[in-house]
DNA sequence: TTGACTTAGTGTAATGATAACACTATACTA
DNA sequence: TAGTATAGTGTTATCATTACACTAAGTCAA
């Protein structure tokens, strides 16, 4: 019964770091373990590549299934292959990292019968396997990527005040930024158009609600822009 | 006989594209493959991973077994998961690009009776399996690379003229760079110091040789900079 | 209804980085 | 020793980045 291989083979994951933005802080996406080892422990979302299925499609489903999340921003960060990084056995793991904006993606807490909440990324619960090692990186790639790809705006809901996205990069960048260059700036870009809209519910005056130019968006998102801001 | 799963497994590998300057251009290792499927065609080192070896070491052990070549700049590009990319069965590739200097790594042609060449980038021979995609993920990776790390420097010999460090810039960016800019950035960022040496066996004035700043080199290494020149 | 509060929204000047550009110096070769 | 090939060197104009402070508009509470 089962398969037979000539040779030893490792078992091939994916593991999916889920990044969101609320008010304060930048936030992970973490499930609580059902399964042992580490059972009951919370961890990043994941599973086995199964034989029929890409890795990025090992990713979306895992996400689905695990979080309820799907259609959204995924990408291949690293792949892990530490000889002992599972207490079972060898297991290779392809990293992931993900974005969301928490206003149109609610997080179905447990499709899965799995517990799945938010976490800021500066106060984690300690993680399993090399998951902390994991995070670690796909943090670091966001910090770096944000600085010549406009992927930031994907941790944005649909329409958004500048202020917002200043915030966004503030969190990311993991420092203050002047509101006058921060605005300069992204309109010198095109990036963002201004609609007609004005926020709501606030309690002072209301800023003014801006959206993403899809095609400008699309083409700075294949070349790459600058924007050390 | 064989080691037994559950469920089916991918197999495993490593493959590296190895990158070289010469003095027109850059160019690729390929050796020829001995076993089917494609026996004979060029294609990129690699095998599988054991089963007690990281990803690194699988990719070094490959290098070394394959073209002799170690102790060099080894580092991972991407893992490529397509369900058909190999027709025997399924296979995950763990991608590697690697960066060594013609001079101080004579090219051991076959450790493994097999035949290992260096390829102009730009004029490679039709490469078995997603291959060519490998390499191209390389080459972007090496050209976006070399603006914000000083990578580039590992392609060169221990002690270089500013020509040949400005012709590497060229040959990776693919566009011209103007001298005195190029010499002016260079030296203003320290990370060459001027050695006593000049050129030797020129048909013209002698250029003076530089080294590299070790420990400026380190830290850049780390810290990133940023290059665009 | 008014005054206090909170965030929105705006421009300019100084500084630093980048880009464009051409000639003299030195060594070798025929 | 004349020719040729590359080495080596500064200045100026343009552009991008940074630093910096006030008025406008809306909410809230007295």
């Amino acid at each position: 019964m089962g398969y037979s291989y000539e040779y030893e083979r490792p078992a091939l994951t994916v593991d999916i770091v889920v990044f969101a933005l609320d008010d304060d802080d930048l936030k992970v996406m973490l499930i609580q373990r059902d399964l042992a080892p580490f059972a009951g422990q919370w961890a990043l979302p994941g599973g086995f590549v199964r034989i029929d299925e890409t890795l990025d499609e090992a990713a979306r489903r895992e996400l689905q299934e695990e979080t309820g999340l799907k259609d959204i921003f995924l990408e291949q960060l690293y792949t892990f292959g530490d000889v002992n990084r599972d207490p079972r056995e060898r297991v290779v793991t392809v990293g992931y990292y993900a974005l969301v904006n928490l206003a149109g993606h609610a997080v179905q807490a447990s499709a899965d019968a799995r517990n799945a909440a938010w976490f800021p990324v500066n106060d984690l619960p300690s993680l399993p396997f090399d998951h902390d090692q994991i995070l670690q990186a796909a943090h670091d790639r966001l910090r770096g990527k944000v600085r010549y790809q406009p992927i930031g705006f994907e941790l944005l809901p649909e329409k958004f005040t500048l202020r917002q996205l200043q915030h966004l990069y503030e969190v990311i960048l993991d420092r203050e930024l002047d509101k006058r260059n921060f605005r300069k700036k992204v309109l010198s870009m095109d990036i963002v158009k201004e609609t007609s809209d004005i926020e709501k519910d606030v309690a002072h005056r209301a800023a003014r609600l801006y959206r993403f130019d899809k095609r400008r968006y699309d083409r700075l998102m294949k070349q790459g822009f600058n924007f050390e801001i």
